[in-house]
DNA sequence: TTATATGCAAAATGTTTGCATCCCT
DNA sequence: AGGGATGCAAACATTTTGCATATAA
């Protein structure tokens, strides 16, 4: 469905290359990423039982830890619970996360060039745009007639 | 030391007319989190059992979930464990976060001001800027000659 | 007075680790 | 065969929740 199958060879060789192991585990862990696209350790494991024997959740965050050592995944914090994981290429967009709907819209990272420019010129500093997440109001939500930042969430006595 | 002085009257008004409460708790960990200026929930707590008869950690939860929603106080994720938290005041600025030494550099907002109206004028997406945290390597670190993203870690076998 | 806030303990959630066993190379 | 990988269970770290008690208003 996507690039593993010509990436496949590749990330083998370089998993050996490396002195690591290409398993079963490794495998299933990458395509449940491919197919969900996004999703967390949790979300992993499960699709990855769906489907075969079954991985442990630890062998999960101990593969999840490897394939981003290895570029192949990023992770992004979508939200305040567990990290959200995807394939490095299908990363190539910057999140932005409304507070009030909890959308998720990707963009173009090219959008950044000119902020990403700017603190490359003047501090020196490499940014790692796949892991930028910009959170906000997205423009369907309606918005408080005050600038971003201080969410409209009305009154949650007693909570 | 700063405005909380010249602010106390407003939030304590603020509280009251939502039907919230001013308790000596919450002064106590606003207080702490003007002094500390970034603080992890954790570290917040401690800070207030050193000056005085202590606030529970659930207390500080609940404490923080409420300044936030007041718009008082705002949090970010500079590292994988807790999150950090500091006046809003004092969030005047973007937070770039180094991934090989962990050095964490503050820049103002305009730097992100391009970026920031671009969103807003191609999608009507208000930026909470106060929110945004930019991974990278800073200048002071080598660098591998390749973009950042993919540190270099070298090789991390049995982990 | 009385509804909100706190403290405490327990539960829930997310992540890491030690170790015996398994299996890739 | 040998060393890295996995599963399992237990430890950790962080956050949330139920409930009795305390307290601001």
């Amino acid at each position: 469905m996507h690039t593993l199958g010509g990436m496949s060879a590749t990330w083998h060789q370089e998993l050996r290359s490396r002195g690591y192991r290409v398993t079963p585990q490794r495998q299933m862990v990458l395509e449940a990423i491919e197919h969900l696209v996004h999703a967390t350790p949790e979300e992993i494991c499960a699709k990855v039982q769906e489907t075969a024997r079954g991985v442990n959740i630890s062998t999960v965050y101990r593969t999840l830890e490897l394939l981003e050592e290895l570029g192949l995944v990023t992770h992004t914090h979508l939200s305040h619970g567990a990290p959200t994981y995807h394939l490095a290429e299908h990363a190539d967009h910057i999140h932005l996360v409304c507070r009030d709907c909890g959308e998720v819209i990707e963009i173009s990272p090219s959008v950044a060039d000119g902020f990403v420019n700017r603190l490359r010129g003047e501090l020196g500093f490499e940014t790692d745009i796949h892991h930028l997440t910009v959170f906000g109001r997205c423009g369907g939500c309606p918005g408080d007639h005050a600038p971003a930042g201080r969410a409209s969430q009305g009154q949650h006595h007693g909570r």
